[in-house]
RNA sequence: GCCGCCUUAGCUCAGUUGGUUAGAGCGCUGGUUUGUGGAACCAGAGGUCCUUGGUUCGAGACCAAGAGGCGGUACCA
């Protein structure tokens, strides 16, 4: 074998697994989507808030490092005090610490809004990450369902600022406090020895789309088995809870006031159960009032929402393809977002309830969504490529590219070396459609020659020979320094 | 966590039953052409063949473990 030979040593480039470079055309189109919702939360009033990405482990709740598994869920390491910090896993644990430590100083209800990076220490997956974006609006301190039904709002205008049209997307609403009374009469009690049983119920429901009614039966029941082998175990429940679950998850249809109708049958006396229904009609009614119909808001018995701290009204955000189902319908894309009302986040810090409600989307899953759809406008206008052909003329041509830049036209200065073949090279790879030179002999006669790089590509396809392209110089013009600009201007609009 | 597939140049991939100096296309850099992006031609750079250990006279190839990637499933605050 070859020796170990005195080699510099080379650190490999290379990122740890899960954690993506995200670059121009990507990172344009979030920070537009992030805007784009930023801007519909600032018109009704919310306000901007920025946590630090590292919290303190106990404060962030149940992820806590332990001994066993010190490096799974959360990204924790310990101060040089020794206290364990962990990078935030989401915005909504430090939105409850921020509200528990400036309690009574926050005007309430306290509506923020914030976008920022969150950090989860698992194996990624297929468009799942361990560092991604998040963006939030939550409600704190306010307990009535008008505050449900405004983030169901946002939502809604969220979809329609993303550039989404009525139609393709909807917001689709469901209650914990539905599910709650279904079970308790099907014998599983709404307290903590029935939180576990629930959260099975919860995660079955919420796999129907995938695997159908009678896997989710089998994952009610017993348990099930996958085809590798897996087993997953059942939620225990007896026949008849079964069937009153299924047959809750499917008793909504596209229209509200009837799913409110035939919910009020099927919670019977249950109080929990008609107390959410009650919540929906006021909710509905708050819709109706401002003119957020069926199409744009809908009530969904199926939604749930994995997570398990939600004690009341559910929602998500789905997209819809132009395409048609069989009954007519849109087909769904799938949820890129959605919240609901989580009363006991807060509690945690101050002992007492808060009330609070938000809604809350994954940034790049929204635009990987959008961009199925063909919905994404990601246009860029590449810049005009100012070429350095003099270096004594430097300074007129950031000269040249500051009057380009009043009239609003992204446009820069080549500052690195070479000849003039380099610079063009440079353009073309920029997708430049305009390039600019300016040597001392147009310098002298008070002009400058424009180059369309687009036209010019055109025309270079009937050329064969290089003598040919090179004496024909396609697609370009000389004009005086005084009509530059407009010159630019039209080349671009052309 | 569990199951399956994969890993050779920047990219896509060849590489014979284990045999000397590991190749191609595209891309990249330079030149023909230092006042012009294409095309063409010429030249060049770039490789711990994922890692470690083993079998062998000899391993990119065979064996083992590990890492990384992809897909499915579970979990998802």
């Amino acid at each position: 074998m070859a020796k170990k030979k005195n080699k510099p040593f080379r650190p490999k480039a290379r990122r740890p697994r899960g954690f993506e470079d995200r670059s121009s055309d990507v990172l344009r189109a979030e920070t537009r989507l992030i805007q784009a919702a930023f801007s519909v939360y600032d018109m009704h009033g919310f306000e901007p808030l920025q946590t630090p990405a590292f919290e303190f482990a106990d404060a962030l709740g149940k992820f806590l490092p332990d001994e066993d598994r010190p490096n799974t869920g959360v990204f924790a390491l310990q101060d040089d005090d020794e206290q364990w910090m962990s990078l935030r896993y989401d915005l909504t644990a430090p939105l409850a610490r921020f509200v528990a430590e400036n309690y009574d100083a926050l005007a309430k209800p306290y509506r923020r809004y914030q976008a920022g990076s969150v950090y989860r220490n698992e194996k990624p997956g297929p468009g799942r990450f361990r560092e991604f974006t998040q963006c939030d609006a939550d409600s704190v301190g306010a307990a009535g369902a008008a505050a449900d039904a405004e983030m169901i709002m946002l939502a809604a205008e969220v979809m329609r600022a993303a550039g989404l049209k009525d139609g393709q997307y909807a917001i689709r609403v469901n209650n914990r406090k539905l599910l709650d009374g279904i079970l308790e009469s099907s014998g599983v009690p709404n307290t903590a020895e029935g939180a576990e049983q629930r959260l099975q119920i919860l995660r079955a429901i919420d796999k129907l789309d995938r695997l159908g009614a009678a896997g989710v039966e089998a994952l009610l029941g017993e348990g099930r088995e996958d085809e590798s082998g897996d087993y997953t175990e059942g939620a225990k429940l007896n026949a008849a809870g079964i069937k009153a679950v299924l047959g809750f998850t499917t008793a909504s249809t596209d229209n509200r006031a009837d799913t409110i109708r035939t919910l009020e049958s099927l919670m019977g006396t249950s109080e929990r159960g008609l107390a959410g229904v009650q919540e929906l009609i006021e909710i509905d009614t708050i819709l109706n009032a401002v003119g957020f119909g069926n199409e744009r808001v809908s009530y969904d018995t199926s939604i749930v929402r994995g997570l398990g701290y939600y004690t009341g009204p559910v929602f998500e955000a789905e997209l819809l393809t132009e395409i048609k189902d069989r009954k007519g319908r849109p087909v769904r894309i799938g949820s890129v977002g959605g919240g609901g009302r989580y009363d006991d986040l807060v509690s945690r810090f101050r002992g007492q309830t808060v009330p609070a409600t938000g809604f809350s989307f994954g940034v790049s899953r929204f635009l990987t969504a959008l961009e199925r759809m063909d919905a994404l406008d990601s246009s860029v206008k590449p810049p005009v490529v100012i070429c350095a052909f003099d270096r004594s003329l430097m300074g007129e041509y950031f000269k040249l590219a500051g009057e380009l830049h009043a009239e609003g036209i992204r446009a820069e200065v080549f500052v690195g070396s070479g000849n003039v073949t380099k610079q063009m090279k440079y353009a073309d790879r920029r997708h430049a459609q305009v390039a600019v030179l300016m040597g001392s002999d147009e310098m002298d006669a008070g002009q400058v020659t424009l180059k369309d790089l687009y036209e010019g590509a055109k025309a270079a396809a009937a050329i064969e020979s290089n003598e040919e392209w090179k004496s024909s110089r396609p697609a370009q013009e000389t004009v005086a320094r005084g009509q530059w600009v407009s010159a630019v201007k039209a080349m671009l609009a052309g």
